[in-house]
RNA sequence: GCGCACGUGGCGAAAUGGCAGACGCGCCAGACUUAGGAUCUGGUUCCGUAAGGAGUGGGGGUUCAAGUCCCUCCGUGCGCACCA
């Protein structure tokens, strides 16, 4: 299978220059206070050897970010490169430009596989992980990466996890103010009067809340907060699960069921941060979709809450004895106090409520619920509590539901309208539940038209012959006049606002925005994740009550174990270390653990100060790399600032992959709100522009996969072509945010580019002999290297100007785009420079060597050993030969060297591209009209006809109109 | 069903509203070679010997001029999915 020969010696080129950075530390970053060595090419470039520096002293800051990989035993997908690339890239280019870049890489290493390969064996997962990173790590070094390795983070280090939990203890110990809109310390929570506690709080746990204690108070409050409720319990992979990782049912590793199961679980109030996460949204550059995308999950929804009164029992309420008659009901102490509170985003559409709708869950069913129906209800209860989310989903088409035998009052009209149970209604959204509208609105249409209820028309669609059944748009208000309010003839937008001002003045609701965002279920029953650092305590009345560990207590580790499956009696695997569990006053551990999302929430603020031992990031380290002076974003999707001197916010650039739309970039976005409120970080947003890489096909172009075999290696690659084809082909493929398709044909085509720029470079003779000596004595291969002479063509000559027009045309476009992450185009530009260059006679060395720098942060091995023949054997025009390549300054176009002085324009008749024209580039229009129409091949389609009109674009076209 | 992207040669793809197909793959021809799966040179959207004509998913529109802007339909991908 392997080609022929090699079109380089990559393989002695690469190892050695990976070696030298290593040995120099050349990608090394530093912070504010540090001391810089005197000999290292960053502190020479920038004049700051042997000086302590402050952050005044520093060039601008650029802050490049990967997603940090899962190191997972399968190693490198060829996926993960195609982001590291174009980060590095775009690294390189900017330490050339001169900004201080930092750029870091480390490991998400918490994470299932271990853990089920733990239970199977026996190994502990830290073997497993440990033995993972190794390779992950040589896979990624191979490739040149010029990432800053002092900094790596491993998520399960415990002098990393340290942090995690401490962050988890802020959280813990905040609550979110509504007054001040931020989160706060818990000292700063006052216990309300009895009138406004908690409004947040169901009605039908309002007792509980009467009821509770100061304490108990403060742990309602607090972002992260215990909570029995019904959960997504995934039995495959033993754990619960947040609704993000929860997708149609199915768990989103592994595809397996999940059902809802009350459990006892750590919640984090993500709800609170709603508003904040979605208005500032508008504040960073991500693409629209993946901002979308986050819209949608927030699923921000205006509308009102309206209370429906719930008729008394039997016909009538003029006849309380009835009430008490009622004894076989469990509840039937209400007289016309009960209200059932629906939420709407159509207020407009009260009139035409014709029924209500409960979820089957709903706290009222029992109380409403008449004794000839009680039956069904209960059946139905039973019947849609047994199926999983996912049959409810999937049964979605065909609508059921029971009357409950009870009446509520529409407020507007005071009409009788049924109240039912449907499990079309979601008891987790809203109030759990609806009035339904069935002429506008497509479920309650369904529902209404399967049970006989009546339709009744209230909104006019703008076009009078629209069927008004099931219109869902704005129109204009009819039948809706009650005896106390009217909003016939209103507009849609106008009629909400009367009545939802009408409801308010009469105490019967209120204007309500409501969200999809759920709480983050934050805890799982797995062994190989970072234990929460709480304890439970009896209190004086024998009640459990969690109890935060103090600081000094961190990293709690967790306990060593011979069995990672959980207890026969389905405690989580931490239940198995009785030593560990029970503390000695009898106090217990909690034995969830956290979930894999809390590592991935603030690595890349441990990245700015990764080895403080102190604090989790130092101030004057996080206010330097993030920037904390904040920029207006411009409204135009503007690509990263193109001037060094103007920081962005937070992380400059983001690049990873778009499968963690609503997981890990909502969830760091949530902790960094968070931990920016408690002055912790100096910025409200982590990520300032976000890019997603697209997926990589195999050659077939269907998704990479084991079962399909179009899985490709990319350590296989590197063997046979080299890192540098390898980084540069995954970038000439086509646009980074674009999927497509692996083509190994391709990778070729870029190898064989490289090959032309070496040879353009190298003396065809020494090479010879090179190959030679290689073959007769392979052991020293690397030391023949040296004996490989530059090109006696390059030499100290002055470039020509066309020359100089050559390598200007192309430092602009390889410029221009690196600013616009356009990586695939400006290959092709260095593609043709190389064609030309080839040409050449006489190849001036000062115009090498600016092509050398350009192509730096591609292709980083092979332009370091021309870089080297270059300086030690010809004058690489202005540059200092001294300073690394790494570090040498980007070359700047001059724009005067790209103007011509006489141009080719187009000419077309009737639009209609005929000939074109060779003009002075200042040719007045006049003028180019008279050439334009002498053109040859333009002749045949002028005469016999008039020209009605020229149109003249000058260093653009010229256009003749003829009729 | 709703939302958001995207449809250009045999393939990956380029094109501030102004010469469609840069660059690369593949293919064809030539050069150098004992040889070529190395390298170099030329060609390569389709129809046509040519002049020329057609052409960016289909249809319509705006414009002197549309791959690009607008409307509509079709197709592909992604996201959400009974969210009231």
């Amino acid at each position: 299978m392997s080609s022929s020969r090699r079109q380089y010696p990559f393989h002695l080129v690469e190892p050695k220059w990976q070696q030298f950075w290593t040995d120099r530390q050349t990608f090394r970053a530093f912070n504010p206070g540090e001391t810089l060595p005197p000999e290292h090419p960053f502190a020479r470039r920038h004049q700051l050897g042997g000086k302590t520096v402050s952050a005044l002293d520093l060039p601008p800051k650029f802050y490049v970010l990967d997603m940090f990989p899962y190191p997972s035993g399968a190693g490198l997908h060829v996926g993960h490169p195609e982001g590291y690339t174009a980060t590095d890239i775009l690294a390189r280019y900017r330490r050339a430009q001169g900004s201080h870049v930092l750029h870091p890489m480390g490991w998400d290493s918490f994470g299932l596989p271990a853990e089920q390969y733990a239970v199977k064996t026996g190994q502990h997962p830290r073997i497993t992980t440990e033995a993972n990173i190794a390779n992950f790590t040589r896979q990624i070094k191979s490739l040149g990466f010029s990432y800053d390795w002092s900094r790596e983070v491993a998520t399960t280090d415990p002098e990393y996890f340290r942090w995690t939990q401490w962050i988890f203890l802020q959280i813990y110990n905040s609550w979110f103010n509504p007054e001040t809109n931020r989160a706060e310390p818990i000292s700063t929570l006052k216990y309300p009067p009895e009138r406004d506690r908690d409004p947040n709080v169901p009605p039908n746990i309002h007792r509980a809340v009467e009821e509770a204690k100061r304490r108990e108070f403060a742990d309602r409050c607090r972002l992260a907060y215990v909570s029995e409720a019904p959960v997504n319990w995934c039995a495959e992979l033993g754990t619960v699960l947040a609704n993000e990782e929860v997708i149609d049912g199915k768990s989103e590793v592994g595809g397996f069921p999940v059902i809802r199961k009350p459990m006892r679980q750590w919640m984090l109030r993500i709800t609170a941060f709603a508003e904040k996460l979605l208005a500032d949204l508008d504040t960073i550059d991500w693409s629209a979709s993946l901002k979308e995308m986050q819209r949608n999950w927030i699923g921000r929804s205006e509308g009102a809450e309206v209370d429906f009164a719930v008729a008394a029992p039997r016909e009538s309420a003029a006849e309380p004895n009835e009430n008490e008659n009622g004894g076989a009901l469990p509840s039937r102490r209400y007289e016309g106090e009960l209200k059932i509170r629906v939420f709407t985003t159509r207020p407009d559409t009260l009139f035409g409520a014709t029924y209500m709708v409960l979820a089957p869950e709903h706290a009222l069913v029992d109380e409403i619920t008449t004794e000839e129906q009680w039956q069904a209800v209960e059946d139905y209860r039973a019947h849609t509590a047994r199926k999983s989310d996912l049959e409810r989903t999937e049964l979605a088409k065909e609508k059921t539901g029971v009357w409950t035998g009870a009446y509520a009052i529409n407020p507007v009209n005071g009409e009788k309208i049924p109240v039912w149970i449907a499990d079309y209604v979601l008891a987790s959204y809203g109030t759990g539940a609806i009035m339904a509208v069935p002429a506008h609105d497509t479920r309650d249409f369904e529902f209404a038209t399967k049970f006989n209820l009546p339709v009744m028309q209230v909104v006019q669609p703008p076009d009078p012959k629209m069927d008004w059944h099931g219109f869902l748009d704005d129109g204009t208000s009819v039948n809706s006049t009650g005896p106390e309010i009217s909003i016939t003839g209103l507009a849609t937008p106008e009629a909400k606002k009367k009545i939802t001002a009408w409801l308010e003045e009469k105490g019967l609701g209120k204007k309500t925005i409501n969200y999809k965002l759920r709480d983050w279920l934050f805890s799982r029953q797995r062994y190989w994740g970072e234990p929460f650092p709480i304890i439970w305590k009896k209190d004086a009345n024998g009640i459990l009550q969690h109890e935060a560990l103090p600081e000094s207590a961190l990293p709690l580790l967790p306990p060593a174990l011979d069995d990672y499956k959980p207890t026969p009696d389905g405690q989580p695997p931490l239940a198995r270390a009785k030593d560990w569990l029970t503390l000695p006053d009898g106090s217990t551990r909690e034995t969830n653990t956290m979930p894999q999302w809390a590592g991935s929430c603030w690595y890349y603020l441990r990245y700015l100060d990764a080895r403080n031992k102190t604090t989790f990031v130092s101030k004057d380290a996080e206010s330097y790399w993030m920037g904390s002076e904040k920029l207006p974003i411009s409204n135009s999707q503007s690509s990263i600032s193109n001037s060094p001197s103007q920081p962005t916010p937070g992380v400059d650039l983001y690049v990873g992959g778009t499968e963690h739309a609503v997981l890990h970039l909502l969830y760091a976005r949530f902790w960094h709100k968070v931990l920016f409120d408690l002055g912790h970080v100096s910025t409200p947003e982590p990520f300032f522009k976000l890019v997603n890489q697209g997926l990589i096909l195999g050659e077939n172009g269907q998704k990479m996969s084991k079962s399909i075999g179009n899985v490709i290696n990319p350590d296989a690659i590197v063997t046979e072509y080299g890192a540098d084809a390898f980084r540069l082909y995954e970038m000439f493929m086509g646009p980074l945010e674009m999927s497509k398709p692996w083509s190994t044909k391709g990778v070729e085509g870029v190898y064989r580019f490289l090959g032309r720029v070496w040879r353009l470079f190298v003396d065809e003779q020494s090479e010879t002999e090179f190959e030679q000596n290689c073959a007769a004595h392979p052991v020293r291969e690397a030391e023949f290297l040296t004996q490989i002479r530059l090109n006696p063509a390059l030499c100290d000559a002055a470039p020509t100007t066309a020359q100089l027009k050559t390598l200007h045309t192309c430092i602009k476009k390889v410029t221009e785009d690196l600013d616009g992450l356009r990586f695939n185009t400006a290959i092709s530009a260095m593609m043709v420079f190389i064609s030309e260059a080839m040409t050449w006679e006489v190849k001036p060395s000062a115009v090498l060597a600016d092509f050398i720098v350009l192509l730096q942060p591609f292709a980083p091995h092979l332009t370091e050993e021309l870089w080297g023949k270059l300086v030690a054997h010809a004058k690489p025009g202005a540059r200092d030969p001294q300073l690394d390549l790494a570090y040498q300054p980007w070359p700047k176009f001059d724009p005067a060297l790209l103007v011509e002085d006489t141009i080719e324009l187009p000419v077309q008749v009737n639009g209609k591209f005929r000939d074109v024209i060779r003009v002075a580039v200042d040719a007045p229009a006049a003028e180019l009209e008279a050439t334009a129409l002498k053109a040859g091949k333009a002749q045949p389609f002028l005469v016999g006809k008039t020209v009605k009109k020229v149109i003249v674009v000058p260093k653009r076209m010229v256009n003749i109109v003829v009729a």
